[in-house]
DNA sequence: AGCACGCCGACT
DNA sequence: GTCGGCGTGCTC
């Protein structure tokens, strides 16, 4: 097979490879040089197909680019052949125009980008369990049916719109209807998009109930390849109606896509930051929904500030929407000043301990945020005040429990000797972790069901789902937990969420931080029906909590947005944070220097943008690389050519994240 | 990302 | 003498 090969290739000649094929690599390639790559065939390709191509000595995938007919060209210049056709406009134009504007927005390589819109081809094992609908009519109440009607109807102008939905009840059945609105159009189809399906069974068997199981797929990556696969196909084939999935679910190959929603619109998962391309579901969506002339929506009980400025400032270019019911939580503010002044050293303000007795005496769940898993924040040498370190990213090691050390950046783990390496002194614990409070819950009630949710007690693949099940059931008292458990964990059951230490997220060193706080509040009112959030800080004065209190998102914001106009951050500019990454720290911080310098003197006489100067970020070491970063502000509608173009300049050692989630 | 080429230390 | 360490650079 392989000889008959090579002698088709030799006895091609010239002549009957007349068109000039360009191919994008599925791989990573510097953003410096042009991302697609020349190759002869004897036929136009469609813009899209799949095809596998000979680069340097092997042979990868790549997706066409552009086909034009072969010119006379410098014959020293010899180019290759396309090894292989494997089919014809595999990716839609559309698709192929969604992966050029991350591409370009994002500053991600090309190939990279479509590699996460090429499934994997494998066949599915088994055929699908085909599942019948319950027939469930969603129930609208009258403002709720002028919503559905105002958002279905200009279909075709591509609007976009925010629906600011307190509670979770309420904002389903809107969604659930008008999901069904679309099915019920001869081949609309809609996506549905969330922050991540860390409740997977649950979301699947909850939309299951309403749409048969072949007009719906759930896309994400947990998904098995062939299942995944049959669906994008189905998809493509039109099949496919309803679309539920995290955000690369955006990448899926639609033939008649009429409504985008993104869902929990304010949650930081929605941008990916580990991995590239390093791109926002909320900005692309948007691009996706005008690319089909869809209607767009983002939904949340707690709008950030770069979409709620359009609603102060009236912009239609986001309709905001106020869904009827209104939340309904109690917000409580406790200060913990009071606490230590009369002598209470614990974590567990009176008031919360009281709450959490009464809430368990009268048979209800309670849900506790802590900010950091494990024991404490860091533990420290009672003597000589060393912190106990990770040997390779020079970060405080988190106190367990479970009587070990562990790094949360690189799994490092050592065992507790409860003395200092150095000087044999003592260890102290200093700081609230989820592990702390569930042992001082347990000395106050020693027959609670306490359960503890994070990211270390997690890493069991079925601890998540039982603790959510147990949950559920009304098995477990009291939930504590990290961030994590601000999603899905509501019930009609939960009386009472309690925010452990507040302060921490007051405290962040980022412009943010008082947004985050609000929302942080918001979101949990959310998650509680008729209960109470009660918030322990040990600055009760602090606007960001009293506005919180009275649910005043335009008191809050009219001041936010005020300060960040003044000091020119998002929505107001954009922020580009660069991070280089290498081995050697002298070296990083040469070639971070030199970049500072290219980039002082191209936006010199630019007002309208300022440049931090080189510093490490918080994470500076994660285990032998070191990182070091310049974060990029621009007033300017785009970026302008001259920034534009050291960006795109900067090569593989360089992570450009543009409207990073974090810039610390 | 791969997978070359390329220039310095311990081995049959 | 060479086998192999991984530094740097290219892939139409």
């Amino acid at each position: 097979m392989n000889e008959w090969r090579l002698c088709y290739n030799n006895l091609m000649n010239k002549e009957d490879q007349k068109y000039l094929i360009s191919v994008a690599p599925l791989t990573r390639i510097s953003l410096t040089r042009d991302q697609s790559f020349f190759y002869l065939w004897h036929e136009s390709l469609p813009v899209g197909t799949l095809v596998t191509i000979p680069i340097g000595r092997r042979t990868i995938e790549g997706v066409v680019t552009n086909s034009a007919p072969d010119f006379p060209r410098d014959s020293q210049f010899q180019l290759k052949r396309i090894a292989k056709v494997l089919e014809n406009a595999f990716l839609t134009e559309r698709q192929l125009q969604l992966a050029h504007y991350i591409s370009t927005y994002y500053y991600a390589p090309l190939g990279l980008v479509l590699k996460h819109f090429v499934p994997q081809r494998t066949m599915m094992r088994g055929m699908p369990v085909s599942s019948r609908v319950k027939k469930q009519i969603v129930e609208t109440g009258p403002t709720q049916k002028k919503i559905i009607k105002k958002l279905l109807a200009d279909h075709a102008s591509s609007r976009s719109f925010f629906l600011h939905a307190p509670v979770v009840r309420d904002k389903m059945t809107i969604l659930l209807a008008l999901l069904q609105e679309i099915r019920a159009d001869d081949t609309a189809q809609a996506i549905y998009i969330l922050p991540e399906l860390m409740q997977t069974p649950y979301i699947s068997e909850f939309f299951h109930q309403f749409f048969p199981s072949e007009e719906i797929a759930i896309l994400h990556s947990k998904i098995p390849r062939g299942q995944f696969y049959h669906k994008w196909r189905a998809i493509r084939a039109g099949k496919v109606r309803i679309v539920i999935g995290t955000r690369s679910a955006l990448f899926a190959p639609f033939t008649d896509l009429k409504m985008v929603i993104v869902d929990e619109a304010h949650d930081p998962s929605h941008k990916q930051w580990d991995h590239y391309p390093l791109y926002d579901a909320r900005t692309v969506s948007r691009t996706l929904a005008q690319m089909h002339n869809a209607t767009h929506i983002l939904t949340s009980a707690a709008p950030r500030a770069v979409d709620y400025v359009h609603k102060l400032t009236k912009d239609d270019s986001l309709t905001f929407i106020q869904s009827p019911e209104n939340a309904c939580a109690k917000i409580e503010i406790v200060d913990m000043k009071k606490e230590r002044w009369d002598k209470n050293k614990s974590p567990l303000s009176r008031t919360l301990t009281y709450q959490i007795k009464t809430a368990i005496q009268k048979n209800k769940q309670v849900l506790l945020f802590v900010n950091r898993q494990g024991e404490s924040a860091f533990s420290i040498c009672s003597k000589c005040r060393s912190v106990v370190l990770c040997p390779t990213c020079n970060r405080a090691l988190i106190h367990h429990t479970s009587k070990k050390y562990v790094c949360i950046h690189c799994s490092f783990t050592k065992p507790d000797n409860a003395k200092c390496a150095a000087c044999k002194a003592p260890i102290e614990h200093i700081g609230i972790g989820t592990q702390r409070i569930a042992k001082e819950l347990h000395k106050i009630l020693p027959n609670a069901r306490i359960a503890v949710v994070d990211s270390s007690t997690m890493k069991k693949a079925d601890a998540h789902k039982n603790i959510y099940d147990a949950f559920r059931k009304k098995e477990i008292d009291v939930v504590i937990g990290t961030q994590m458990i601000t999603k899905g964990w509501h019930g009609d059951h939960v009386a009472l969420c309690g925010i452990i230490d507040m302060d921490d997220l007051l405290s962040l060193p980022t412009y943010d931080g008082n947004e985050k706080a609000f929302s942080y509040i918001m979101q949990l009112t959310a998650r509680t029906n008729h209960g109470t959030v009660l918030v322990q800080t040990f600055q009760p004065e602090n606007p960001a909590l009293l506005f919180a209190t009275t649910y005043d998102f335009n008191g809050f914001y009219e001041e936010e947005l005020a300060l960040r106009k003044v000091l020119s951050y998002p929505p107001y500019a954009q922020i580009i944070k660069i991070t280089c990454k290498g081995d050697v720290k002298e070296k990083v911080h040469k070639i971070v220097d030199e970049k500072y310098g290219q980039l002082c003197i191209a936006c010199k006489d630019d007002k309208n943008i300022r440049i931090s100067e080189p510093h490490d970020p918080i994470v500076n070491k994660v285990r032998t690389k070191y990182y070091r970063q310049i974060v990029i502000r621009s007033a300017h509608a785009q970026i302008p050519e001259h920034l534009h173009y050291i960006l795109r300049d900067c090569d593989l050692a360089w992570a450009i994240d543009v409207d990073p989630i974090s810039i610390v």
